[in-house]
DNA sequence: AACCTCCCCAACCGCCCACAA
DNA sequence: GTTGTGGGCGGTTGGGGAGGT
């Protein structure tokens, strides 16, 4: 197959692009508009392929992309969507304006990556490092129903040791069955050309916001032994950006909070009366006295996984110490302070008098 | 100052799909 | 149905800046 074989009959230029070559791009795109990437080289004088052209006419000389750092919103945003559609970069993308899915990749790869597996969440699958051990689908029907995609809610383990660690995690759930089926429903069903999944979200959010009330406050739905709540936890992003309350109302601030962050009490199945507070997947919170309990109440024959131990041992080491929620908020020492991240390195051309195009826009 | 290490991110690569001939 | 081509996408790379020694 000729497979781009304009790139190969050719000696093209390759690596970074010259204010010269962008300029050149610029003004042709600018004047021409977006038709037949193959023939723009040629057309624009560029020693470039066609697809060398369309990215950095995507990822960099569009005059709609918003440069500089992510926003508190467009994190979370980031976060939840990339907990339903996975790496469709593209995709997600679509629901970020002005953003491409290179950056959104790369800021994921760089930045949202680490900082979920900082917290223990394992970054590919949203939930907790932590082996989940006993963890079961809860079938619960009512409320739950109202969600237009059937997104059922995972009950919480009664073993402890998925208790302190995951937050809720959305199945995707076949609708007749209502049995969990990896997501492949969902995914062969509902993500489609079309799907807006920030819509679907709203949606779900609708029907989160009553059954939230209705039911999830409730300690004994779910089937399981412990109570949760719903709390104005800092989000994930909250925390790690001083612990800053969302206040605008925002939904993707309050989807990926409902998505991240929980708070789990548990203390009704454990005879020692010690309520501790888990705050589940935005980060871990056990307190001292929490080793003490010896996880009396972790699992039904009171043994912990050794996976478990080494896990907490490693939180305890680690975690604990970059990870404190005692005062509201979560301090890591490894905080992304985003007032100092750096901004994309080009505007500094396209703003500048040598785009004569720039003026025309 | 020189060297080393880390890691961000722009760009490339390879694969896939759609479509036309 | 086959082939050629273009466009789109996700994974990966490596240049280079920043920070540390």
């Amino acid at each position: 197959m000729g497979r781009h074989s304009y790139c190969i009959k050719q000696k093209l230029r390759k690596g970074l692009w010259s204010p010269e070559e962008d300029e050149k791009l610029f003004n042709y795109i600018a004047k021409f508009g977006v038709g037949c990437w193959s023939s723009v080289p040629k057309e624009a004088g560029l020693q470039r392929c066609g697809k060398s052209c369309r990215l950095r006419w995507i990822n960099y000389l569009r005059p709609d992309l918003k440069r500089g750092m992510f926003s508190l919103q467009e994190e979370d945003l980031i976060l939840s969507l990339h907990q339903v559609l996975g790496n469709r970069w593209a995709q997600i993308a679509t629901q970020l304006p002005g953003r491409t899915d290179n950056e959104i990749k790369n800021f994921w790869n760089s930045c949202l990556k680490k900082k979920l597996m900082k917290q223990g969440i394992d970054p590919t699958t949203h939930k907790p490092l932590i082996r989940d051990q006993a963890a079961r689908v809860v079938k619960d029907d009512e409320n739950l129903k109202k969600c237009t995609h059937n997104i059922l809610y995972q009950g919480f383990s009664s073993t402890t040791s998925t208790l302190a660690s995951m937050g809720p995690t959305f199945l995707m759930c076949d609708s007749n069955t209502n049995s969990y089926d990896g997501g492949q429903n969902f995914m062969n069903n509902i993500i489609k050309p079309g799907f807006d999944p920030l819509m679907s979200y709203f949606e779900f959010q609708t029907g989160i916001d009553q059954s939230m009330n209705d039911q999830y406050v409730d300690q004994n739905q779910m089937g399981m032994h412990s109570s949760f709540g719903f709390t104005s936890m800092p989000s994930l992003t909250n925390s790690d950006h001083g612990g800053t309350e969302y206040s605008d109302n925002n939904s993707a601030s309050r989807i990926s909070s409902f998505l991240l962050n929980h708070e789990v009490k548990e203390g009704s199945s454990n005879s020692s009366n010690i309520s501790t507070t888990y705050q589940a997947a935005a980060g871990f919170q056990m307190s001292n006295s929490m080793e003490n309990v010896a996880f009396s109440s972790w699992d039904s024959d009171n043994k912990m996984d050794p996976l478990l131990q080494f896990q907490l041992n490693a939180i305890k080491s680690d975690g604990l110490k970059t990870c404190s929620w005692e005062e509201g908020q979560l301090h890591t020492q490894n905080s992304v302070d985003f007032s100092s991240y750096p901004l994309t390195s080009l505007s500094e051309d396209l703003t500048e008098e040598n785009f004569d195009v720039f003026h025309q826009i």
